[in-house]
DNA sequence: GTACCTTTGTGAACCAATGCACAAAGTCAC
DNA sequence: GTGACTTTGTGCATTGGTTCACAAAGGTAC
């Protein structure tokens, strides 16, 4: 379930703070789901609660961890090294899970050489050969749009099938590879929608009436003549 | 909906590329949806398309943005210049999307002053105002964990209602704030559970035998006597 | 040992979202 | 103008996930 390291996150919190038992009532609450939901996952493991006490914290953090499969220690490689690729480098969220970053890639010249969060910047070029040596199991593409798939095509050919994507491009596999998309301007647009409908109560009335004027046209009838010459001027 | 920024994106790819029309079935294979799906969004929208041809994608482009609150423009203030936080303030898909950087803040004195994406830092400080005279609408949270439901806490009672959060913390705020959450971990742990169900076809031996000897401890009926003095050792 | 209390685990109802399949609507060729 | 073809928009069945509610299980107090 995708919900499991949300779970691991408050629990790790409640550990922290020395907490040893925990009722799936107040776990629930902490990772801000509804506590039947999360019985239901927990029991999806096995059976790890006691009646009438709650969840052992360590013994479940453990559990999870290893239902994720963190008790193992994954090569994870970074390819492209602008600002995103960097701030990942130094991301501390993935180290203390058991994420290692095996190696950071980039083509730009100006880079390769240089040091970033412990490592230095190899090139692109030694992609295949640091995935075979290094054992690099899972990708991280923060490339520009442009180059996502081209890299995405060489480590697929190398054998790799996990690759989290933050190019803004939806990259093309070969079955049986995983991609995860994140997109950080995605929720910003989410939240932008729901901020609106705050707002207004639903769509505001100055771009309302402008759509019912799209500029170049008059009405839908005429709309597609501008199929072969862009109805919104300045794009040719 | 959560996916017309899906959407949204597949279209400008489209229309950089100077196709006009498109039909349901190929923006949804550029979106990663069901044809019958994205058809079904759409209409919801209204009845943007012309039987027989498709869309026309300059202006389902407009719609949607339209509909996404995208054509108005929204001030936005990053807390937090860490390495995401630059990341964040340099990221293209931002400005080009109707999303304004309107102000970098952080409580370092030794960030505050420098410039970044042509901003200068401010301090922490001026939160409050900088909400107040420029308009900010969203505010994106890069802090590290332990400061994020301060500054949380701040701009709600600045009256803020719209929160993209970073920090690796679920945020408690009032009702009627909408806070979505983006952990870069989270992905990559999801990879790696598939990744292991992959290599192994389910949870590792070597760690499923460990698991039937959690340490400390021999069976379940003695494990809660753990509850005061934790089971793993060394978290004291 | 017994009665009571707390909390888990799960059967069952419920709800939303998904995908199929097809009719309606429009285009294009001739 | 007519007929064949393409593609949208949507009714309907199905699926998957969420929530409710409660019995079973264990702990605790006396």
């Amino acid at each position: 379930m995708a919900r499991l390291p949300l779970y691991l996150r408050a629990l790790n919190g409640l550990a922290e703070r020395g907490i040893a038992t925990v009722s799936s009532e107040d776990l629930a609450v902490g990772a801000g789901v509804n506590s039947a939901k999360l019985r239901k996952d927990l029991s999806h493991l096995g059976s790890y609660g006691t009646r009438g006490v709650g969840y052992d914290v360590d013994y479940l953090i453990y559990q999870i961890s290893r239902e994720l499969g963190l008790t193992q220690d994954w090569a994870v490689a970074i390819v492209g090294v602008g600002n995103l690729g960097r701030a990942l480098a130094n991301y501390g969220g993935f180290v203390s899970r058991g994420f290692r970053v095996a190696s950071l890639l980039d083509a730009d010249a100006e880079v390769v050489g240089t040091g970033i969060a412990g490592l230095v910047v190899e090139h692109i070029d030694s992609l295949e050969s640091v995935i075979r040596e290094r054992a690099v199991s899972i990708v991280v593409i923060a490339t520009p749009a442009a180059a996502a798939q081209e890299v995405c095509n060489r480590v697929t050919a190398a054998g790799i099938t996990s690759i989290l994507n933050f190019a803004p491009v939806v990259l093309t596999v070969p079955d049986g590879v995983d991609v995860r998309k994140v997109d950080l301007s995605i929720e910003l647009q989410i939240l932008a929608f729901h901020e609106q409908r705050k707002v207004t109560g639903g769509v505001d009335e100055t771009a309302a009436a402008a759509a019912d004027q799209w500029p170049g046209t008059v009405g839908m009838s005429e709309r597609n003549q501008g199929a072969s010459a862009p109805p919104r001027g300045g794009r040719t």
